[in-house]
DNA sequence: CCCGACTGTGTAAAGGTTTACACGCAACCA
DNA sequence: TGGTTGCGTGTAAACCTTTACACAGTCGGG
């Protein structure tokens, strides 16, 4: 016997429940609810009704009251630096393309480069607004791992610190991306070799200076100092980082830089000062960018597989929240690509090698 | 869907909730909640026990609580086309800040540019795990409007149909946009223009052609159809484009492209065929985005003014948020703006403010 | 014919908050 | 002194689900 709707008087708009089929339809809540997520057992009879009544009264659940009581949201976080950066870009777009494909939806958290805000935002994984973060951090110091070994919630790292195991991570050995780009330079017989990194506080800045170091001194080549500056990772980073080269007593025969933003924005100042690349100066990037490709000359680059990482990513935090959070971390290691374009050799353009 | 985790024996190490707070401290729980919202009245007395006890276990409120009782999840959805598309990047951007500002976080959903995909988000409203929507459509038809009408939040559209007040809208005049560039190239004498359009099906589409129509009417210029091609809003689709243009007779004097992306496509294409720009050919974008200003030559292009209208777009939905519901929609019109650069002025001066 | 198994359903208890309402008490005023 | 006021606090009812448990009926086997 339907029990008679008590809510007709209410000017609102009251929010359909699965009260309201349950009354509808003569049945329990129990049953709509068993119906509506294919759980438990119903009769045939039941089914059609209730998922009737359901279309009828274009009914909805809610999303607060079910993660409530499921204790999981069906969203994950998203934490980078910069929204505007291409390469947190491409992360983005690949790992919202899997957890869609996973029926979750991405919150996307900006830290502004502020190790406080990273932490306030591993801290705020206890309110459970998400099931899982995948965070990039620009430093990774003992104030992330403390709070990461405090975090209840599984997170995965892209970055951090190669072989640490205390957390799902991925990472990509770019020192070893500076000692291709420095190789490649190397064989051409180039040996004045500036660098262009970034913040020495940062820890790309200090991983990709370190392969810088390598490089040259494998090739028995002492660093001069004056040839390695830093800029900010941006476009007007290295545009003022070139401008610091071009100050130089004479032009380095090739440039490094430590991302391709920052190679772009070295490659503006260049042109500028009316230097030819690669004629004059070799120029070198990493990241793989997608401006990169279509930049004039093209850009020789360093592909650090952005959107893999965050695929990896993606699918190592799905695993966690599928399956148990019972087994050890895993780090999943990248190997970088070099991609040879036109910015880096001379003698595709005017068929003459350097001397 | 997520997978069901069987029944993950979360047996231990249950959430500190405000009644363990409560009883530790002493008081009620309400008194809890009041002296962590600082709402209502409590004595300095229990403030200082209770806020002490809070921060001594460790507590964190519960969001999905606070939000099924509040009826508001601090969260503003945002759905565009392509996460990738610059253009997007930088409305994402601007958005993601003014939000963060007000203590919401956002949620990055992408519709692949796909209709049902975009009704279908306009749904899953009623799901109600965001307080509001900022939504980019490509087209815009009944469907949407329909939708629209239906659902219960705050929605604000960017884009849509200049006048049409069904709902908040950030609207740019893009047709005003293509009139302004082909001044500016009419100007110079030019009367063979090309124009690289996107596709016709979409409202960009539709609405940049018309303004093409009408500068050459304006002009007294009968329209060439063999000079108007179709690319798909991406670089490639602006290579081919060009590619399509090089096969005319002559080369036109002038070309305009729907958007940078494209331009920038149609300068690989023309480089690769040995064309100069803007020496053998100009050439002019639209929506003003990063690379443009980067690229060799920085490329001419009319601002679409991404970033404000997604900041606008912001203040519009967290507008209605705060305040009432009640006022009637409001629509914000930007007005495009001319950004002459290279690419487009063969004696080779540079910069130039708009006419 | 009884017992166990199974089937379909309902009852009620979470899940962690916010908040309307009520209550006890001190202070104040007439 | 009695009545009002205001303060600080507690009780309990939401918010909307999911789900453990119980119950009533049916059916088959012994």
């Amino acid at each position: 016997m339907p029990k008679q709707s008590k809510s007709h008087s209410n000017g609102f708009e009251r929010q359909v429940t699965i009260v309201d089929i349950a009354e509808r339809a003569g049945v329990s809540i129990a049953t709509v609810s068993r119906v509506l997520n294919q759980t438990g057992r119903y009769s045939e009879e039941t089914l059609k009704r209730v998922k009737a009544t359901a279309a009828e009264l274009g009914y909805a659940p809610n999303f607060m009251a079910k993660s409530l009581k499921k204790r999981q949201t069906e969203q994950i976080a998203l934490a980078v630096a910069d929204v505007g950066n291409p390469v947190y870009v491409a992360m983005a777009k690949a790992i919202q393309q899997v957890v869609k494909e996973h029926g979750y939806r991405l919150v996307l958290l900006s830290t502004e480069a502020r190790v406080d805000e990273e932490i306030s935002i591993l801290q705020s994984l206890a309110k459970q607004y998400v099931d899982g973060l995948i965070i990039s951090p620009l430093s990774y110091g003992e104030a992330h791992k403390k709070q990461l070994a405090q975090v209840k919630r599984p997170v995965v790292v892209i970055g951090g610190s190669p072989g640490d195991m205390s957390v799902d991570s991925v990472y990509v050995d770019s020192a070893k991306g500076v000692r291709m780009a420095m190789e490649h330079l190397l064989d051409q017989g180039f040996s004045q070799i500036a660098f262009v990194n970034g913040p020495s506080e940062t820890v790309p800045g200090t991983v990709r200076l370190h392969g810088y170091e390598e490089a040259l001194i494998e090739h028995g080549i002492v660093l001069d100092p004056r040839l390695v500056v830093h800029g900010d990772f941006t476009l007007s980073g290295g545009h003022m980082a070139a401008a610091k080269l071009l100050e130089l007593p004479g032009l380095p025969q090739a440039v490094l830089c430590a991302n391709d933003l920052m190679a772009l924005g070295v490659l503006r100042r260049l042109r500028e000062a009316g230097v030819r690349v690669p004629e004059d100066v070799a120029l070198v990037g990493m990241d793989d960018i997608e401006q990169a490709r279509i930049s004039s000359p093209a850009l020789t680059t360093v592909s650090l597989l952005a959107a893999e990482r965050g695929r990896i990513a993606a699918e190592l935090l799905l695993g966690r929240l599928t399956s148990g959070s019972a087994e050890p971390p895993r780090q999943v290691t990248v190997t970088p690509r070099l991609i040879v374009r036109e910015s880096s050799v001379a003698y595709s353009v005017n068929g003459g090698a350097p001397a």
